[in-house]
DNA sequence: CTGAAAGCGCTTACAG
DNA sequence: CTGAAAGCGCTTACAG
């Protein structure tokens, strides 16, 4: 029952089995068979199959400086996270890669990445004392940890972060197309009579830098609508007073006639906050998410949202981190772009009083 | 921009640095403090900061046989798996122990285990060759492949397996208790005067232990109340005829007032089974599931299930993994059971005609 | 208090 | 066609 690890069979082990020397076993069952007999081939293979040898993969990192290993910082938070891990995990495992997949916090209480920067650079380190050979990170992972990881500053291990932009781009970054999902929004809200609209966001910290995108997006895409009137109301730092903020958000001066959500999550709220001040979806107020995350579509009414391309995004980070470890990526850093799909449903009608 | 993993900095550059030697740095690093002058430990120490030198892990890993490491095979599948994963997250880490988490397929179209057995192989191997020092394995992941990877049958590598079950372990197992979660279902509904009852499974491969023990148990449960007329029925094996199984259940002879189903999946197609036929939640036919995903409290109307308690299970699961590789776990296989918790929702009520 | 030596499990030129 | 030797980046007795 007591497991004894050193037990384990070494390639010598087999080599003796079979007969021949370290280095004749290594070569052969490393697929080297043209320099050997037929027959030393068998007998070295199947010693190895005899005594049940497995190679080592420590050692070929060790001995290369490669482990074939990715680090991926990003919590299965909800369904387009667990889609994103899937992608990668896909992808990666094409080409032979292990993800490792870490994360902090537990997930009903999504810590506030700014207090725990400390563990961040601990989990960022872990894996790099593990030698991944690269990084994929979910966006609080953002500036902070990057510049606390040297060999993330010095660039000696390349990063992908998805969902995380900045102007001056300082690794390769996979993101939604914000600015085409905010004009399909506009587009759709104002062709329904919509001209009172509010957006509800949470916060915008520095490494939420989607946050701020969609916002300023979505005001961009309003702006090319002098019609409209448009506001951009915000949570707390927790979401704590969601409900509260959506509620008072119907109630305000504007009277908005549709309603924005930074995410599904929050279209959630604003569905409560509505039913709380006795509002009807869409008669009274239409309600816009993002994301398209499981229970948009059996949300009562459905959903009207953007979809995210979650799996592609998740591959093509991968594929992107693969890249350039293989020396193919171009010079600069990539700023992918992956379109959303606009998803009508039926939590969004015409505005009131325009039948 | 080009990575160049070669340029890492070794032990020695810090060694250099510091003048000292090779095995000095080492151990001064390790914590081996005592040994040496204050000022030389303060030399290699800053030295080992200005230059960046992080330990390798991959060293570790081969010089003692443990990585401190352990595989994870889980998908996020659904949002009980998820927390199971968080659990065992959670737990390893505080260890200081890494989880490295992969599946087979995607979440999408989970495949049949039993036709993939040589990727499930493959990838089992493919983590026995990372070196790890344990497995949890999710049921899928049973007899067959352990069977087939010589570590596994040969106990070199401890397994945890979740939710699989059967009567002479294999290895440590955490599951929820069956019997008492069954028990519970039956007392419920019997209280509330339903006295023709029906199950709705999936199909029960022997990998999928757990089905046939849900089922099992509540057989067994209802055998308790002779007055109950029970009936377990069961979808095909890719699930793909679920509600149409659901609508021909409830229209059967025995015209069940109640119906437990295998997990809140397969509630969800009671529910739509049971608006198809004109049939009225609770009125009509009470339903229960089992788990208590993170849907069924939204469901309309919201569902009576059994909440396993996924965070807990996953914890126990590493600990249990944990205390064996320390040496530290009884002899015997341990039979761990996690107790559920009854959620009377509104999906069930009394039995119609019974008021 | 410090350094030369062996070894973890291999791989890969290189000499025979 | 095969084997002795060096080396990957360290750690750990052991000798000074």
């Amino acid at each position: 029952m007591t497991t004894s690890p050193g037990s384990r069979i070494r390639l010598q082990d087999v080599a003796t089995l079979a007969g021949v020397s370290l280095s004749a076993a290594s070569r052969i069952l490393r697929g080297d068979e043209e320099d050997f007999g037929a027959d030393t081939c068998r007998r070295v293979t199947e010693a190895a199959e005899k005594l049940g040898w497995r190679r080592n993969l420590l050692v070929n990192g060790m001995q290369t400086g490669r482990t074939r290993t990715v680090g991926v910082v990003i919590p299965p938070y909800d369904s387009f996270w667990v889609a994103v891990l899937a992608g990668i995990h896909g992808a990666l495992a094409a080409d032979d890669y292990l993800p490792i997949t870490v994360w902090l916090g537990d997930l009903d209480h999504m810590p506030h990445f700014e207090a725990d920067e400390k563990q961040g650079v601990a989990l960022m380190n872990r894996l790099l004392d593990r030698r991944v050979d690269g990084l994929i990170l979910w966006p609080p992972f953002g500036l902070a940890y990057y510049e606390h990881a040297r060999e993330l500053r010095d660039q000696t291990v390349p990063v992908v972060m998805i969902d995380y932009h900045c102007d001056t781009l300082i690794c390769d970054t996979v993101t939604t197309n914000e600015v085409a999902a905010a004009q399909d929004i506009a587009r759709h809200l104002v062709g329904l009579g919509h001209r009172r609209i509010a957006y509800i966001g949470g916060r915008e910290t520095p490494s939420q830098a989607w946050a701020q995108e969609r916002r300023q997006s979505l005001e961009a895409a309003m702006a090319d609508h002098p019609e409209i009137t448009f506001a951009s109301w915000r949570l707390n730092k927790t979401g704590s007073d969601a409900v509260d903020v959506c509620r008072r958000l119907l109630n305000s001066r504007l009277r908005p006639t549709a309603v924005v959500a930074a995410s599904d999550h929050e279209a959630v709220h604003v569905y409560r906050a509505a039913a709380d001040a006795g509002l009807t979806i869409p008669d009274d107020v239409s309600v816009v998410g993002f994301a398209d995350l499981d229970f948009a579509q059996s949300m009562v009414p459905p959903l009207t949202t953007v979809r995210q391309r979650a799996g592609e995004i998740g591959r093509r980070a991968a594929t992107l981190l693969l890249s350039r470890l293989a020396g193919k990526a171009p010079a600069e850093f990539v700023d992918a772009r992956v379109d959303g799909d606009f998803m009508p449903r039926q939590s969004t009608g015409p505005a009131k009083g325009t039948g």
